[in-house]
DNA sequence: ACGACAGGTTGACCGTCATCAACGAAAACG
DNA sequence: CGTTTTCGTTGATGACGGTCAACCTGTCGT
């Protein structure tokens, strides 16, 4: 009774006991057991190309997904066609929590590289919730950090101005990098600056000026989507203190 | 084994199948014998008076609570002290979900006016949610609206200009106001300029200028905290062609 | 009922960022 | 491998909304 699936489904049976992601997915103590019958949930994985959707807006919500491997953005489109992105996701995120509201996704996901999602079946890991107590707990929490996660962008883009966006930007990436262990100080940038611009409410003109102003004040290297911290404190003295310019 | 509560805490039962909220609280079909179930969860009420905290940021997370009367605003400040007013909430909306991430509040949820509201402890709530079915698909919708909702507030600070953003302001609370059986046409803002302006990522200077504007081109009435939408269909377009001006 | 204060309006001026434009470089494509 | 397209940088200019300020009005507290 497999529900219809799109082309690029590959019918693989997961280990997440296996999979490195597992502590970024289900962070806190379930035991053995209970991991082995949440596997039966993540049925099967979605290979996506650069630039593919993941799903898109307005499509019927089956399904929630766990990045395996790559990475995404999610955008939202207004009816004159001004579109936003809304976030970016990267290893071990959860993706389509916006379509559980109604039933339909209310934005898109797209793949900014070559990437692979776990398929979670929502029916599914609604009936498991209800019987794995751990699960359900932390399956709200997901649902709550997002919550605060978003809350925090709205901060973000009601108060501050360019260069605290960016700077904000570039720390809670490195920070995001940081804890799949790579470097948090030297990274590649997965989006365009007019993507990274759109997150931020500006134009990609100034997402390049002010990168580059940051390049100049040392505070960071650029070289295209290459990124160097030099200066973490400083990057983060100008998000608490846009005064002191 | 009561948790310890707050002086202005009110030991009241509650009859939820009473209450004429109970529509927007739990929105779709329980049996009776579940609501039944669904009143113990709402032990007592909370009465505040304006400018009362409900709870505030840092705040050990313990409890949802259902607005039964009054109005809202949450609240998040960052560490040099900028605010921003991150949502409005009015009767029949929830409160509090910001905490579960983290087991503390993140946001502070502060009353508009004197405002009484219905205390879900959390932890009830889950254990229920477990049992009942109904409930817990409710409850993911109720949060994965929240995220909707906050994605397009990021939409409207993201991208458009002050006019938009008051217009769908003003639209938005019309619709809210209309949807609890008050008029959609006329009502009484709860909440100051800066406030909206805080919300919308605007100074209270430029609200108030844009409400004087939009009085002027006759799309709405304004006089202090009461309005009047004189031409719904007009203030709809502003959003959705900002060009045409 | 009165006074003090918070809340609101309006004006003048200025800064930040958007816009328009031209150019250069990297990457995607056949 | 070369060509085309996408992406990024930098400059000049201007608009939108922020800032500062003065004044007015309604409301809250005593």
């Amino acid at each position: 009774m497999d529900l219809q699936l799109p082309p690029t489904l590959r019918q693989l049976r997961v280990a997440c006991s296996q999979c490195n992601l597992m502590e970024l997915c289900l962070p806190v103590g379930l035991s053995e057991e209970d991991v082995a019958r949440i596997e039966e949930l993540v049925g099967t994985r979605r290979k996506l190309r650069r630039h593919q959707a993941l799903y898109e807006a307005r499509m019927p919500f089956q399904a929630l997904y766990a990045i395996r491997a790559g990475s995404f953005k999610t955008t939202i489109v207004l009816e004159d066609g001004r579109e936003q992105v809304t976030g970016f996701q990267m290893t071990g995120e959860l993706l389509g929590l916006d379509g559980i509201s109604t039933g339909q996704h209310v934005v898109s996901a797209i793949a900014l590289e070559d990437s692979e999602a776990c398929v979670i079946e929502y029916a599914r890991l609604e009936a498991l919730a209800r019987e794995i107590q751990g699960l359900q707990a932390q399956f709200h929490k997901v649902l709550s950090r997002e919550i605060v996660r978003e809350q925090s962008v709205m901060m973000l883009l009601g108060t501050m101005r360019a260069e605290e966006r960016l700077a904000a930007f570039l720390l809670n990436l490195a920070q995001r990098f940081a804890a799949r262990g790579f470097s948090g100080t030297e990274f590649r940038l997965r989006m365009t600056r007019e993507e990274i611009g759109s997150y931020l409410g500006l134009k990609l003109e100034t997402v390049s000026r002010t990168l580059s102003h940051f390049q100049e004040e040392g505070l960071i290297e650029v070289q295209h989507k290459n990124i160097r911290l030099r200066d973490r404190e400083r990057l983060r003295g100008l998000i608490q203190a846009p005064l002191s310019h």
